[in-house]
DNA sequence: AGGCAGATATTATCATATAAATACGACATA
DNA sequence: TATGTCGTATTTATATGATAATATCTGCCT
């Protein structure tokens, strides 16, 4: 248990430690998961912190814990990938390509839709809120502001006017994962000048009340955003090589 | 605490009380949380039972619970709408055709995508799925099978096709407010002879390894779903006389 | 072989005690 | 008056021990 403590107490950092460990698949069918006794006791904690993390991720769709049973490390299939927890795990457990792209592929899904709602709700304070976004994004480009920073404002922001609550929730997690998508796909096809110019025109699209034209420009947005990830994926870069990724 | 106890030990028990509780509204503001020692009284439950129910909801975005602050209920935004829990406790104590909205809203976004996808995968034994679920639609129509039942399978089917485990994890919620919605918009706008017709037509397209066709179709047949509940909000229908969404 | 009964291990629940965090007010100080 | 420091009370956090409930295993009986 040697994460990050600050701000943690007992039981959240039990349950980021084990967290990580069963994402990690260091317990599974060939190593069940200890018994409670046995966690208090290599970890050093009472079981009431134990139990209570145990709690949380089983909150999580990590785990089940039943009498005589034990700790049971559920299917993949029932973790809460929705969840910013167990996706933070994820990613910083298994930083593979392959999540990367299933999440893409998901933002290709949900982003256009988003800025088509947001044209239609026309919600002017979060429409503007997009707007700033934006500026930030052409203040980066001369080094005035934090790149990686305003585009995931930006995308936020989106999900933010769509006014659609699994949307907005949504902007929860991709922030998560934003941090380090962007920062593969930058690097992969480089930060293009047309960077902002591509942003711009949903942001025009949201403005002008064209709700099927702020689709269409969020989705060519995104379907580079994820052929960059699939070509890199064709040529074989996996996590071992793909330092970005980290 | 008098829900359903079938399967669930105290913990859980205490949990969805709680949960429901929250989510009704009736902690807030001018109503906050009792402490973890009134807690215990007004439950009759002893304080372990209680507070590995509120780490639970803590893990799910509803409350938080600090030293002398107590336990507080989060905004609505931090709120775990991908949750499964969650969502019950929203649709069971706050049936909203908002909610049932955005939450179609959503799926307008990704069934598309999952059936381009599923097109693209090309995943045999999972076609195949969609296949059983397809004739299971016809069956229903003579009533030999629960239509309702094979409509969930249907789209189920198709998310796991998609082979993308972000969709597949969207089934499981989508699976919880279908049997709302579906029940909701079949009421609205009749259950029509071309009900089976145009889930038929996504699926030959996914055969057909059409990923464009496949998600025209879905788009089609998931905006008009989508467009019977906005009508039905544009004409006041509301959570009070809108009997079918119960 | 199949099934029942008891032994056993493990979590579930309850109860109690102590530690730690922090909101709030008293008080001092400038 | 404004501001910062400190003490106190309250609440959760953590630890520990005891008992109950329950699933699994084992071995005996048929």
């Amino acid at each position: 248990m040697n994460r990050n403590t600050r701000g943690m107490n007992l039981t959240q950092q039990v349950a980021d430690t084990l967290g990580n460990a069963i994402i990690n698949g260091k317990y599974g069918a060939h190593n069940p998961v200890p018994s409670e006794a046995t966690l208090c006791e290599e970890l050093n904690v009472s079981r009431s912190a134990a139990r209570e993390a145990v709690k949380s991720l089983a909150a999580k769709g990590l785990i089940t814990s039943r009498a005589r049973q034990g700790i049971r490390v559920l299917p993949e299939t029932e973790w809460n990938l929705f969840d910013a927890d167990v996706l933070r795990w994820m990613r910083d457990s298994n930083p593979s390509l392959e999540l990367l792209r299933e999440f893409t592929e998901l933002r290709v899904a949900v982003e256009p839709e988003a800025a088509m709602l947001a044209a239609q709700r026309q919600n002017q304070q979060k429409i503007h809120e997009i707007g700033r976004a934006l500026d930030r994004m052409k203040q980066a480009e001369t080094g005035l502001d934090d790149p990686l920073e305003a585009d995931i404002a930006f995308h936020l922001s989106i999900l933010d006017a769509s006014e659609n609550r699994f949307f907005m929730q949504l902007g929860r997690i991709i922030d998560t994962t934003l941090r380090v998508s962007i920062r593969f796909t930058n690097m992969r096809s480089g930060v293009r000048a047309g960077n902002h110019a591509e942003h711009k025109m949903i942001y025009d699209a949201i403005v002008a009340k064209q709700p099927e034209n702020a689709a269409a420009c969020a989705t060519a947005l995104m379907d580079s955003a994820l052929s960059t990830i699939v070509s890199a994926l064709k040529e074989g870069i996996t996590k071992e090589n793909a330092l970005p990724f980290r």
